[in-house]
DNA sequence: AACACGGGGTA
DNA sequence: TACCCAGTGTT
């Protein structure tokens, strides 16, 4: 608004016009659902990883309503690998309520959209001001950037205090009009030229009002997170195949990590995993193969899974397709929703496996056995 | 207010 | 290795 707006909003519309990006698929065209879409996969997730994701998962379910239409599974064999699984969950979730609720499309109201699960402040301005040029505030970590350089904000921005004050100057700047060019140009900035590392101050259009430029201070600015030591957790995972190459799968928990995707059998220790390959596949468990770890860190935790092999196994009559467990041919991966680090494990170990028919249980050497 | 929630990229 | 990234939901 008034001359901040003036200051801000302007040399930033010029710039994007000459260098912002006008190619995204997102763009073409620029539909309420495929800004929605692309909003939710962007969070917390860069553009390069996010198109061809993008482009996967409108080719299969190109409106609100096919979504909506879709079974959970196959949403989230199309999120496999973006991660942050409750995005696909909340956005299946979504799509359903605009059906029984909002006539099948996205509703054009703040309240509304924020009301929708996955959807937050800086989602529902962005669909609104993207989607139809309406004018909301975004704050997302580009716009956190950018503004605590240009303002001078000192303080992590995770912190409430500090937040709340990004999220009045966001509003204070918003322009009158080209809200949908404005949000994108705010965004391009953000994640060309005002980035974390080695911001490109001499080709900004707003190095001239910019508080961090004029102290030397953008490259300490936003102030960082406070340090954390992660701590470990381990587990085994427990690879059954039997006679045809199968592997059995179990859905994980509606909560907790990886929720509700399909993963390989998890046991907190060895008696765990004694006791469930006990009622599972009978007798035969100390003739499984242990198999190198598996490292994998999350954003609270560094996971370490140590996988053990069995092969030929015929299941207990208590293994049956259902729900819950089920016997995948190598083929049917593809189609489900698998953690990454299981899905490079199983694809290297399916596809890697010797057609193993001369020894299967014969133990082989476990600092030799299939990597990861 | 603090924490939970994935995965890939980069210095 | 450590940190960052187009956030939201839960407690």
């Amino acid at each position: 608004m008034s001359r901040a707006a003036d200051a801000f909003a302007a040399p930033l519309l010029a710039w994007f016009d000459a260098h912002g990006r006008h190619d995204l698929p997102w763009q073409h065209p620029r539909s309420p659902y495929r800004v929605w879409l692309s909003e939710v996969m962007l969070q917390q997730t860069q553009v390069r990883v996010v198109v061809p994701y993008f482009e996967r998962f409108v080719d299969a379910l190109p409106t609100v309503a096919a979504l909506a239409a879709a079974p959970l599974d196959d949403v989230l064999a199309l999120w496999s690998g973006l991660g942050y699984y409750a995005r696909a969950r909340n956005l299946h979730a979504a799509a359903r309520a605009c059906v029984t609720q909002h006539g099948g499309d996205l509703p054009r109201d703040f309240d509304a959209l924020v009301a929708l699960p996955g959807v937050g402040r800086s989602t529902a301005g962005a669909i609104l001001a993207q989607a139809w040029g309406d004018r909301f505030a975004i704050l997302d970590g580009n716009v956190k950037r950018v503004l605590a350089r240009y303002h001078g904000v000192d303080g992590w921005p995770g912190q409430s205090a500090v937040e709340k004050r990004l999220w009045q100057l966001a509003r204070e700047h918003l322009p009158r009009s080209r809200l949908a060019d404005y949000t994108q140009a705010q965004m391009d900035l953000g994640a060309t030229l005002c980035t974390r590392h080695s911001p490109a101050c001499g080709d900004c259009p707003l190095r001239p009002g910019c508080v961090a430029h004029a102290q030397g201070r953008s490259d300490e600015l936003p102030t960082s997170r406070p340090g954390k030591t992660l701590p470990t957790r381990e587990a085994l995972l427990l690879l059954l195949l039997d006679a045809e190459g199968r592997v059995l799968l179990q859905r994980r928990p509606p909560t907790g990590v990886w929720a509700q995707l399909w993963s390989l059998p998890e046991a907190r220790d060895e008696a765990e995993a004694r006791d469930w390959f006990a009622r599972h596949a009978g007798a035969g468990f100390d003739g499984g193969e242990t198999l190198q770890a598996i490292p994998h860190v999350f954003s609270h935790y560094r996971f370490v899974m140590h996988p053990r092999r069995w092969q030929g196994v015929v299941a207990t009559p208590c293994v049956r397709d259902d729900d819950d467990l089920r016997w995948v041919p190598p083929a049917a991966l593809r189609e489900l929703g698998i953690p990454a680090p299981v899905r490079r494990f199983l694809e290297a170990s399916t596809a890697m496996r010797d057609n193993g028919r001369h020894a299967s249980w014969a133990a082989r050497p476990s600092s030799s056995g299939d990597p990861p």
